[in-house]
Parts: structure tokens; C-alpha cells; sequence
DNA sequence: ACCTGAACACCGTTCAAGT
DNA sequence: ACCTGAACACCGTTCAAGT
């Protein structure tokens, strides 16, 4: 709804000719402003003060632009992290790769559309490549072999870029109070997440869908995955 | 491109009156025949032999109607499951659920589609949150806390249901030298990559983008969890 | 109760044309 | 080299109307 630069913005904007990382650039942050559904081509064009018809000279089509956006998202975690990573000691790749995988996730915290997106992406990225080759490259020198570091990069899967597609995510916008009269109703049929919730909640009624921490969540299942590769690495 | 029913069917379809159930069932051999992003509402309705606006009175709108066909596929896994599971023994739990995750999986491979469909879901559905329950239900009677099991069902995420979403799985059509070449460029970029390459392909330079058995991938990383989840339930 | 036709407000994308 | 206007082939959806 509101514009997202200013007049004297959109002018000056206009001088400055289009460019890939640009485009790339202006995708992000109507994302960020909008929302993954807001970014059309023809709204993106409207942003840099364009006809929609001119992107298509700096990109190939929408699903190029999509790619483009992750690579520069990974591009992001990478500055984030900035130099290398200290590895030393017995299980160095293990506080590595922890400690690179929370930064991953403030990047995708910032971004809340970005694991959505990433997840409708088929095309390795030469800049996903390089971030994937660190981390094997963390626990090849943490002494796994090729093997385990393989399986390791699958079982990480998208916890890799720090974050765990939750399964059905309640929209932010739903209340809790609906989702209280929903339990009370179906109390019956699921017992043992009536109880669980009973047992679980300490915040009182009205915060029912909220009795989830993501990021202790996120953590938790994340050391349970590099607990379980400590313990196959020490075996191989 | 091809029809979905003969034209005898199709009469005979007529005949009986369109229900949200037909619906589901037809969106889902839709996509199953056609994949899903030939699942449009004129689409289907084609398919129904029945205009495009006649389907908006058994479904409220695309939205409702790809919950319905996510509900009717959990629902499809239960069929598959048939009765209760056997949790005897001390860890009775932990093949209960293996079990369970490896026959969700097997309809998830009947419908190579869900798990994308299913990631973009927010609304739970009652079929859903009974399947969940059962789930909560094997671990909560084999000795977890309700504090593990909430922690459990989060860090199993998407595996819950048979499948986790690889990051950027290559397209289907994509053939493998094209991905070798890729390689042999970046070589110098992605050193480990590389060399994983190197040792973990066996079939040759022509499979490169093969050398993925996903099926030994998916147990590993579910073995890592339920092997995670067993020593924290030991430990409380 | 169930289905339809015409229309609306969008999409991504092509092509030939402008500067 | 970079951008545009008009048009095409789609979407989901509304609304008033048919039987």
C-alpha cells in the first residue's frame, strides 16, 4: 500500500540504470515490506519506478529472479559471518557449526518469507554451493569421513540455513481464543495433545497457540541432530 | 494433455452429482497425472466434466480445497496404516513410530507432490491433529514427559510425515552432465564437495546428480533423531 | 439445491517498437 | 544498450441468473 521510497528517492532512482543486483536488491525488500505475494514483477516494477517489461532485460523470467533473491540471501548469511570459523579442538566442528547455523538463522529471522521460498527452489546457486562446501568442509576437517559428511549434509537439510519448516504453522494473524474453543471441542478425539497442552502451558488459556518457543524449539532438534553425528563420527 | 477419464466415464460422472469428496479425489488424480501445478480450478473442473464456478459450491475456494486434499492425504495414510500399533517392549515406541513415519513416507511417494503442497499449509485440519495425536499418543505411553514429546513432534517437523524437504533437490528432467561440467568448474570453488564427490560416487561420471539414494538418506536422518530422542528420554 | 455465463481484476510473458 | 506499449494466454473469484 504505501510506497516504499519517496518521490526525491524514486527519481534519483531513476538515474541510475537498472541493474541485476538491483533488481535483486528492490525484490528483497518489498518482500520484506509486502510479503512473498506481493512480489510480482509487475509490483517490483512499479517499486524502481519501471515498466514491468524492463526487468525481463536484467533478468530471464520470475523464477530467475526468485533464484537470484536466495543467492543473495545466502550472500547475506556469508557477510554476516564474516571470516572464517575456529575449529580447534575435539569437537570444534561441532561449536562451528552450531554457531554458523544460528547465524543462517537471524538472516532467515529477518526475512520470515525466505524459508518458503528457498523450500519452492530446485536450482543450486553458486553462492548455496560455496556456503554447503564450508560446512562439509568443517566436518571433513572435524575428522568425518566423506561418508558421514554426506549424510550429514541431507539430515541437516534446510536446518543447514537455520530454519525447520514447522508443519502448519498457525497464520500470525489467528487469535488464541479460537484456538481454545477448537481444543475443548476436539479434547475427545486427541487426548494426548489436550494433555500435553494442559501440561505444557503456563501462560494461561489465551495464549494456547503460543505455547511454542521456535527458537528453543529450532535448538533443540538442532543439538539432537549434532549430538546423534558425535556419536556416529566417534563410531566410524 | 492427455484425458483423465473416458468419455463413457465422463457421461457417467454426470450423472452423479458432484461432492466435496469427489472433488478432493479428482484434484489429487489431477495432480498426480498432470503434476500440481496443473491443478487449477478450470482444470479441474474439466476433468469433473463440470464448469469452473460449480466447484465453488462444494469448496469454499482453492484455499479450502488444497486443505481438503492435504486432509484426504492423511487421511489415505491412516487407511495405509490400518489398525493400532504394537508398542510392547522398552523401546516399543521408537518402531512404533519408525513404522508409522515409513508408511507415511510410502504414500508421499505415491504423490511426489504433497510434500511441497503440505509446506505451504497454515490451517491444521482435524484429520491432521488426530494424526498427530497418535503420534504424541506412542511416545507419551512409551515413557516420554509431555515436555519431550511437545519437543519431539517439533524436531521431527516435516519427517513426521514421511519426508524431508531436500534443499534445492535438482529437477527430475535435469540430466547428469550437465551437473558434472558444473563440477569440474566450480572444482576449485568447492574443494570439499569435490572431493566428497570423488569418494562417495561409485557409478561413474555420468550419475553424478544420482548419487543420492534418498530412501537411505531419509533413514539415516530419522534414525539420528529417534536414537536422539531415546537417550533424552532415558535421561529424564 | 446445484450449476452456469459473463465479467473483473489480476498474473507472467511475447513481440515489435522506440530511444 | 536499455526501456516501453499493446497484446496474449492464462489465473482465482464475484455476481446475478438459470434449472
Amino acid at each position: 500500500m504505501t510506497c516504499m521510497v519517496t518521490d526525491a528517492e524514486a527519481t534519483a532512482a531513476q538515474r541510475i540504470p537498472l541493474s541485476k543486483e538491483r533488481v535483486l536488491r528492490a525484490a528483497i525488500a518489498l518482500a520484506d515490506a509486502q510479503g512473498i505475494q506481493a512480489l510480482t514483477m509487475r509490483n517490483l516494477a512499479h517499486e524502481l519506478g519501471v515498466e514491468a517489461m524492463s526487468l525481463y532485460y536484467h533478468v530471464a523470467n520470475k523464477e530467475a529472479l526468485l533464484d537470484g533473491v536466495v543467492d543473495t540471501l545466502v550472500g547475506e548469511i556469508e557477510e554476516e559471518l564474516g571470516g572464517f570459523d575456529v575449529v580447534s579442538g575435539k569437537d570444534g566442528w561441532k561449536r562451528a557449526l552450531r554457531s554458523r547455523i544460528l547465524t543462517a538463522r537471524t538472516v532467515m529471522l529477518r526475512h520470515k518469507w525466505a524459508p518458503g521460498l528457498i523450500e519452492t527452489r530446485t536450482t543450486m546457486t553458486p553462492t548455496l554451493l560455496r556456503y554447503m562446501d564450508t560446512m562439509l568442509g568443517i566436518m571433513i576437517e572435524g575428522g568425518f569421513s566423506y561418508d558421514l559428511g554426506h549424510h550429514a549434509m541431507h539430515a541437516l537439510g534446510s536446518r543447514a540455513l537455520g530454519f525447520n519448516q514447522e508443519l502448519f504453522a498457525p497464520d500470525e494473524g489467528q487469535d488464541g481464543t479460537e484456538g481454545a474453543e477448537m481444543l475443548e471441542d476436539l479434547a475427545a478425539h486427541i487426548p494426548y495433545i489436550a494433555g500435553m497442552l494442559a501440561d505444557v502451558v503456563h501462560e494461561g488459556p489465551d495464549t494456547t497457540l503460543g505455547w511454542c518457543d521456535d527458537q528453543t524449539e529450532f535448538e533443540f532438534g538442532l543439538d539432537l541432530m549434532l549430538d546423534g553425528l558425535e556419536r556416529r563420527a566417534a563410531a566410524q
